[in-house]
RNA sequence: GCGCCUGUCGUCAAGUGGUCAAGACCUCGGAUUGUGGUUCCGAUAUGCAUGGGUUCGAAUCCCAUCAGGCGCCCCA
C-alpha cells in the first residue's frame, strides 16, 4: 500500500532538530521579555476578510497564496502572516485602553500556497513582535533593537540590517506619480512584470532583476527621482531621529532606497535583515511601521510597528545540532532494582532511562553511551551494598557511591 | 503560474541495455564471561518514485504522472 507522505511544502520537525527549535523559542521569550513584550497566541485561521483588508487585496499573498476554505457559509483562511491577526485581537480585546505601549510577540506556523524552494515552505514558522501606541521613532529603534538582539542571542552575527523610509501616504503619492511620470516614455521597453508593477505598485519596479529594465532605471533622469529625498519634513525628521538612535547604539545598518516591502500596510520606517549565506531567499527578518492598519481594521487610530522572522531560515543559519541526551542510563541485570533507581533519579528532576529488554551488561553500556551522559551501574555488588557506580560516559571517570547520596547531580 | 535539474535500502551512494543490484553508515542479532563510544562475525531492496512504452532482454532508452531541488515571481 502506498504510504501517505507529508504534503508538498510541509516538513516534520524531527526529534534530532527539536533542540534547535526549543532554543529559538526560549531565546525569543528571554529576549523579548527584557523589552517588556508579552507573548500572544492567536488562532491559526481567521476570517478571510481580515487578510483582504489587513494585508491588502492587491498583494500576491492575498491574491494567490492563501489557503481559503468555506465552512458554515463563512470564508476562512489559514493565516499567511500574523500581523493582521494580532491587530484584530488588539482591537477586539480593547487593548488601546491599556497603558501604551502595548508590546506583543508571537511564534507559530503560517501558511502560504507558493512553489516551495530553498528557504520557502507552504507551512513555515515565524517569530515576530508588534508594538502598539507609539508614534515616536523611539519605538522604531526599540523594535530594531529587539530584532538585532534576538539574532545576536542566537549567535548570528554576520547579518546586514537595511532600513528605508516609505514616507506617509501623502508624500508617497507624490513620489509615485513623479516616478510614473519619468518612467512613462520607457513603459513599452520594460519587462511584462514591470509593466504590471507600474500600475500596481510602482515602488516595486526598482528592484527588478531583468537587465533591460535595470538599464532604463540607471538613466540619470530616473536616478535623480529615485535618489531624491521625496519624503516630507515630518517623515524626514522621524527617519533622522531613528538613525541617530541606531548610530548611538552602534547598530550596523545601511540605507536601501529600493527597500519597499510587499505588504500594503507599511508607512515610514521599513527594515530588513539579510544573510548572504541563504541563497535567493535571504531575508531572515522583515518589518516596518503600519500606523493606519489598526484604524483601517476598525479600531481606534493607533500607530504601530513590528517585524517577523522566518524560523526555518534562522534554523538554516544555526546549523548546530542540539540533540538532547538523557542525563543518566541505569545499567543492571536486575530489572526491579533498575526500575526503582530510574524512578528515583526521575523524581529528583533528571531524565533517566534503563534497558527495558534486560540485555547483557556490555550491550547496556553500549546503549547508555549512545543516549546518555552518565551510566549508573547497579550490579550484584552494588545492590548488596546499597551503592551505585556512577560513570561519566564522556570522560570515562567513575566512582562508587552510596545510593542515597546526591550522586546524580 | 513559468524555466532548469533530479528521483536506487532508514541515510549516503556505486551501477548509463545482458551474472544473484557494489559499498558505507544507522538499526538488529551474535562473539569477546561487569566497562562502551575505537574489536570480530552475521542479518537487512525478487527491488531501483508510480504507470505505460521500446527491446530477445531495462534501474539503465522514450512518454506521462507524482515527488524533491534550484531559479523567476513574491516573501520570512
Amino acid at each position: 500500500m502506498a504510504i501517505i507522505k507529508a504534503q508538498k511544502g510541509t516538513k516534520d520537525i524531527l526529534p534530532a532538530d527539536i533542540g534547535l527549535w526549543h532554543f529559538m523559542e526560549k531565546t525569543a521569550l528571554d529576549i523579548f521579555s527584557r523589552y517588556g513584550a508579552k507573548e500572544i497566541r492567536t488562532p491559526i485561521f481567521e476570517a478571510t476578510e481580515l487578510f483582504a483588508r489587513g494585508v491588502g487585496d492587491t498583494t500576491d499573498i492575498v491574491n494567490k497564496e492563501m489557503y481559503t476554505f468555506e465552512k458554515s457559509e463563512r470564508s476562512l483562511t489559514l493565516r499567511p502572516e500574523n500581523t493582521a491577526g494580532v491587530v484584530r485581537s488588539f482591537i477586539e480585546n480593547g487593548m488601546h485602553r491599556l497603558s501604551a505601549p502595548v508590546k506583543l510577540w508571537y511564534k507559530g506556523p503560517m501558511f502560504r500556497y507558493e512553489r516551495p524552494q530553498a528557504g520557502r515552505q507552504r507551512q513555515f514558522h515565524q517569530v515576530g513582535v508588534e508594538v502598539f501606541g507609539i508614534k515616536q521613532p523611539t519605538a522604531d529603534a526599540e523594535v530594531i533593537f529587539m530584532a538585532t538582539n534576538y539574532l545576536k542571542a542566537l549567535g548570528l552575527n554576520n547579518l546586514s540590517v537595511e532600513i528605508n523610509s516609505l514616507g506617509c501616504p501623502d508624500c508617497r503619492e507624490i513620489f509615485k506619480s513623479k516616478l510614473k511620470e519619468v518612467l512613462k516614455p520607457y513603459l513599452s521597453e520594460m519587462c511584462p512584470d514591470c509593466q504590471t508593477r507600474y500600475e500596481k505598485n510602482p515602488l516595486r519596479l526598482l528592484d527588478c532583476k531583468v537587465p533591460e529594465c535595470n538599464e532604463i532605471y540607471a538613466k540619470p533622469e530616473i536616478q535623480s527621482v529615485i535618489q531624491s529625498d521625496f519624503i516630507c519634513d515630518d517623515c524626514s525628521s522621524h527617519f533622522e531621529e531613528l538613525k541617530t538612535y541606531l548610530n548611538e547604539l552602534k547598530i550596523d545598518y545601511s540605507i536601501n532606497k529600493l527597500l519597499v516591502r510587499g505588504l500594503d500596510y507599511y508607512n515610514r520606517t521599513v527594515f530588513e535583515i539579510k544573510s548572504n549565506s541563504l541563497g535567493s531567499q535571504n531575508a531572515v527578518c522583515g518589518g516596518g511601521r503600519y500606523d493606519s492598519l489598526v484604524k483601517n481594521l476598525g479600531g481606534e487610530d493607533t500607530p504601530a510597528i513590528g517585524f517577523a522572522m522566518g524560523m526555518e531560515r534562522l534554523a538554516a543559519l544555526l546549523n548546530e545540532k542540539m540533540e538532547y541526551k538523557t542525563h543518566a542510563f541505569v545499567i543492571s541485570n536486575n530489572s526491579l532494582e533498575a526500575i526503582k533507581l530510574t524512578e528515583e533519579v526521575r523524581n529528583a528532576g533528571f531524565s533517566c532511562e534503563f534497558d527495558l529488554t534486560n540485555k547483557k551488561f556490555v550491550k547496556q553500556l553500549e546503549k547508555a553511551s549512545k543516549v546518555a551522559k552518565y551510566a549508573l551501574i547497579l550490579g550484584e555488588d552494588e545492590i548488596a551494598q546499597n551503592k551505585v557506580t556512577v560513570k561519566n560516559l564522556e570522560t570515562s571517570e567513575q566512582k562508587t557511591v552510596n545510593r542515597d547520596s546526591k550522586f546524580f547531580i
